[in-house]
RNA sequence: GGGCCGGUAGCUCAGUCUGGUCAGAGCAUCGGACUUUUAAUCCGAGUGUCCAGGGUUCGAAUCCCUGCCGGCCCA
């Protein structure tokens, strides 16, 4: 991005050139430091003794980036900031007979070795006394204000090294993530799970409704999709015997961009065959109880304004009543579109977008139910209509054995019993498309030819689920934005 | 897609309602003093596409229009 150089980066530049004109690099290619600023800090507490008379530790070799300078002549502080925390350094003229004009020519945001012997100083504060210094990095361009930081939520998402340098909850919030996603993939390890690596570049975009992106692959020339879900080819791994496969990874909807929702997101899908919903259901309160006392080392969570507890059992609130008891409105009654849509109407509920019947009935849930559930619960047994690829309740078969999961009033999951019955995937495969044609402007699910024929070698009875991993970082951050936690946020390019 | 709010120095912000010493403050930067500071302190200085483009006006950061970027709410 090409721009007029301010008077504050000609000042840097200067100064780059003169420390070349003393013939040093400032952009030597290696540093070997002893210490990280923690085990600096913790060497020095290990000699600091009750009876220690002014304890010093032998000299150590520490590296990071100098975020203020405290100047007082022939003496100056700075801090020195590394991956491990913050430590504060010492120059003293002294001690630096040959280099200590050199600090005229270091700034704010520079890298930095220095060595030193680690001691206390009057005010109390473990210190380096710095013996030598190397310039490891100049940097050429200021940093944001030492006070305020960087608040500009654009230039935040945009610029998320500066957020990260200046803002500690967003370092830790990229840590939290790290941390969620290790225990995710422990969780699934110790129950016998492998992962796998499906294709994200895809003839046919199915396995959820949505809008995908389109690419084209020229070699091939081939138009290809951008996966919306991972479903359709774990699901081929149950047919060819792996019994028990989950997979973590980007999936893209070509869709809004919001406080939940970001064009690509990380889903976690996981498929057990002999398993059913019942199970799936068991497993998410595991796997979610286990990751906040693993993130947060509780299973409470303050998310706005709530204290939500994963701890298990969570409800099991059944979909249709739940729709009864919050809109009086029974959609087992209700079964053609238009009865639907007045009843709709009449309790209140704006239908103006929604055509299909899985779409209204989506539109009571999102407006009517899902507002209330707050502490973690499951919805279940969804119909038929909106659920193509669930296995049908043997018991009434315009309900599937589907649940949701929702925490805090918003979905964190999606799971059922697959369908496993070939014919029975085919027509509903049809019927999506049809609906595609009767109302253009929804999205529907798609029919995939090649993962038909891979049901019809046979898929033993199966429980799969999906995790929408930002949601899970959000709650256990508590941050109400998915920006917060993706750490480079779709935005529009300038 | 609709509504509301915002965009001023590298950063954090005031100034906009009520047009005219309004180009401002703090931090950062530059010059000077200071060998134990920690938002160091003290003295001095410079810093701008006021988001962009039109318009109104003697005069616009300020009022009007259009556009761009972002945020929030609704769909």
């Amino acid at each position: 991005m090409p721009e007029p150089e301010s008077e504050l980066i000609k000042g840097r530049l200067a100064k780059l050139d003169r420390l070349r004109a003393r013939g040093i690099d400032p952009y030597p290619p290696r540093y070997r430091r002893s210490h990280t600023s923690q085990q600096a800090m913790d060497l020095f507490a290990s000699i600091d003794t009750p009876d220690a008379q002014e304890p010093r530790t032998e000299p150590v070799s520490v590296g990071g980036r100098v975020t203020i300078f405290r100047g007082m002549g022939k003496a100056t502080f700075a801090d020195l900031v590394d991956g491990s925390g913050r430590i504060q350094l010492l120059f003293r003229r002294n001690n630096l007979p040959e280099t200590y004009d050199l600090l005229d020519d270091l700034d704010i945001g520079d890298w930095l070795g220095a060595t030193g012997p680690v001691f206390r100083t009057r005010a109390g504060e473990v210190t380096v006394e710095v013996l030598e210094f190397t310039v490891l990095s100049k940097s050429i361009r200021p940093l944001p204000e030492k006070w305020h930081g960087l608040t500009d939520l654009e230039s935040r998402y945009r610029q998320r090294y500066l957020d990260l340098i200046s803002n500690e909850g967003s370092r830790g919030i990229a840590v939290l993530r790290s941390r969620l996603v290790k225990a995710i993939r422990r969780f699934m390890d110790e129950r016998g799970f492998i992962e796998v690596e499906t294709p994200t570049l895809v003839p046919v975009a199915a396995g959820a409704n949505a809008r995908p992106f389109a690419t084209h692959h020229n070699a091939l020339d081939q138009g290809l999709f951008l996966r919306i879900a991972h479903e359709l080819y774990l699901k081929r791994l149950i047919v060819g015997g792996l019994e028990k496969v989950f997979e973590i990874g980007k999936v893209f909807r070509n869709e809004g961009i919001d406080l939940m929702h970001n064009p690509e997101f990380t889903m976690l899908e996981s498929y057990e065959a002999f398993a059913d919903y019942n199970d799936v259901m068991g497993m998410v309160e595991a796997l979610v109880y286990e990751l906040a006392r693993d993130v947060l080392g509780s299973p409470v969570v303050k998310y706005g304004g709530h204290e939500i507890d994963f701890s298990p059992p969570w409800p099991r609130l059944d979909l249709c009543s739940q729709i009864g008891e919050r809109s009086g409105i029974d959609i087992l009654e209700l079964t053609d579109i238009e009865s639907l849509k007045t009843a709709m109407k009449s309790a209140g509920v704006d239908v103006s977008q929604q055509r299909s019947w899985g779409g209204l009935v989506d539109k009571l849930i999102s407006t009517r139910v899902e507002p209330h559930l707050i502490q973690p619960s499951f919805l279940v047994d969804y119909p038929v209509e909106m659920s193509p690829l669930a296995k049908k309740r043997s018991d009434n078969p315009r309900l599937v054995e589907r649940f949701e999961g929702f925490v805090a009033g918003g979905e964190i999951c999606n799971a059922f019993t697959e369908l496993n019955d070939p014919v029975d995937q085919r027509a509903r495969f049809e019927e999506q498309e049809a609906l595609r044609v009767q109302f253009e402007d929804e999205e529907t699910d798609r029919l995939d030819e090649d993962y038909l024929v891979a049901m019809e070698h046979g898929m033993p009875p199966t429980g799969g689920l999906g995790i929408g991993i930002d949601r899970l970082v959000m709650l256990l951050s508590a941050q109400t934005s998915i920006r917060e936690v993706v750490l480079f946020p779709q935005l529009r390019s300038r």
